[in-house]
DNA sequence: TAATATAACTTAAACGTTTAAGTCAAGGAA
DNA sequence: TTCCTTGACTTAAACGTTTAAGTTATATTA
């Protein structure tokens, strides 16, 4: 059977009381009462119940990522190394994480943040892939639920946030590309409501802008974050009848796709055709060329954020940070 | 403030029994009092209170997978998709998934079991990299805590387990790079204790053997499942007085290192070396050149593990399953 | 008609903690 | 001596459910 309180306070011959003030530091203790209780806790392999304890306490230990996953198969490495972040922060913090997955948007999503929300199942949250109005902002601040979010949209005020520069630092990366000649820089994004896709397209205009090119609508061209967005979107813009000279992706995997399209098309990148992407992917610098990108440090982000969060919970409020991308070239942009 | 099943039963006047009976389905619960129930529980936005229902039910509806991250800094897309897939079902099967962090074998591995198991966390595990002999297979069998798992050890009769067959799919994959000429065969594996070492090798022997190729234990040399390990070991292998014309690797990011390494020494990998993963991640689709390997349904596998698990978990017994991944042919092999 | 079964509830105990409030002996001050 | 502190506990009431064991009124059977 399981031990619990009760059997360690059996051993001693004192009330459970005792017990749980001993373990948790109160004051009120003797010290040889506390070593002797600590020390038949261990011989017992007592472990709280967490279920009784968060019953009482009325907070859990617990904090959830709803992983915002458009289709079923999914597998970003963006969000795995998130994970891993989220995932030993937490645990060095003594939290638990819960992982859930839900389309962005979907009732789904809204479900599983009620149940988690009103069935008392985490004290707080992390959001990503923030859009511009985010019903997940809205509600929780509501409701008065602690979170911390990687990105942050027009209410950033009101939330603790993390957020990777991006407008400066795009626009850094399409000056270099027009530094090297290229006056025809695509664009290849997201939709138009993710903060990502806002913040990154600044920076694309305002990278043209100051390296005095006209922008070009044609130039630009939606993609979904995937490869397979990245390789039909490079198919359209390398299908022009002036077609760009260089590309710069909204992430990585989307640039992953560009390169697979340009193969197809027998186009030499970092010859013919500059790519680029952003994130930093550990794949970005083993792909074929190795792909120019902003890196993000992913897993300290993660780690970062946990912290953030771990702070608002108890009370504190964690001042938001801004972190530079480091701009990495390497042969897609010759 | 939370609202709780005694709002709900004030509200319509009726004992907590009343509204607990009559949400979780029981038949002695009149037809017309179910409906008010279920209504008013909706409008006052009652949802239970995890931590009270787990308490009492002794359940937790919650499953455990702690990753196998050998490092802090981690992005293997394999995982993304697996835990997706975990994810996802776990939701569908309305169970939360609480995931953690632990280098294998590590004290804080240990120590993250420890507390799901005493503290009641969890109802089950999904455990995959399974070892030879795996310490969390005998704790988990020991103190009785269901468990599915990926991979299967010699024990494998103790539990139930979704298995991608190995050693018939290696050896064909083999004896195909015999079939093309290659007479010089290399293997680029991992930690001899892991099951998926173990069987991928016994399919590169079989293979061997069955296209009477000898054994030359020259043309083995250990990786450790990245990139990096495939990186260095193919510049080692690639290095020896007689070079192989084949590698094949444990996994595909092993691979995408050695395409690395052999870009790096200017060797055309297709042409003059052959290449070969496992895994069939979705960048093995887009690397350069596009990479020949063992595809395995990550997503769909680990969705099949969490049904097992719940039907462990509910007292079944369900059967184990072999998986034939498919041998997927690209340009890496010419 | 009386005894019995059934439908539709209610009562109250439990699950394992935490914690406010209470007890009680020993020591110190008046 | 008596009163007041203080240290070191104990008691008991929560926390919000679930569920075994009642309790009724009504319907059914002998």
């Amino acid at each position: 059977m399981k031990v619990t309180i009760r059997d360690v306070a059996k051993k001693l011959n004192v009330s459970i009381a005792t017990v749980s003030r001993a373990l948790d530091g109160y004051p009120d203790i003797s010290d040889e009462m506390r070593r002797q209780v600590i020390q038949t806790a261990e011989e017992l392999g007592y472990v709280p119940n967490q279920a009784a304890r968060h019953l009482r306490r009325r907070r859990t230990d617990a904090i959830g990522y709803i992983l915002p996953a458009p289709e079923p198969r999914f597998g970003d490495p963006f969000f795995s190394e998130f994970i891993a972040g989220l995932g030993d922060e937490s645990a060095r913090q003594n939290l638990d994480l819960l992982v859930s997955t839900a389309p962005p948007g979907s009732p789904e999503e809204e479900g599983r943040y009620t149940r988690w929300i009103h069935g008392m199942k985490v004290d707080g949250f992390i959001l990503n892939r923030l859009k511009q109005q985010d019903w997940r902002i809205s509600r929780l601040t509501a409701e008065k639920i602690p979170f911390a979010t990687l990105e942050c949209n027009q209410d950033a005020a009101k939330y603790p946030n993390l957020t990777v520069e991006s407008v400066e630092s795009v626009s850094r990366l399409i000056q270099y590309l027009a530094g090297k000649g290229h006056q025809r820089i695509a664009y290849i994004g997201a939709h138009d409501d993710l903060v990502i896709q806002v913040d990154r397209f600044a920076g694309y205009q305002l990278g043209l802008k100051q390296a005095g090119i006209p922008f070009d609508p044609n130039l630009i061209f939606p993609g979904n974050l995937t490869p397979q967005g990245g390789f039909a979107a490079a198919h359209h813009l390398l299908s022009l009848p002036n077609p760009p000279t260089a590309i710069f992706c909204i992430n990585d995997l989307t640039a992953f796709g560009v390169l697979r399209a340009a193969q197809e098309r027998g186009i030499q990148v970092g010859k013919s055709l500059a790519v680029a992407g952003f994130d930093g992917l550990a794949e970005s610098e083993t792909s074929q060329p190795p792909l120019t990108t902003l890196n993000q440090p992913v897993y300290d982000i993660a780690c970062k954020i946990v912290r953030m969060l771990v702070r608002l919970i108890s009370g504190e409020h964690p001042p938001s940070e801004t972190i530079i991308p480091e701009l990495i070239l390497r042969d897609s942009t010759g």
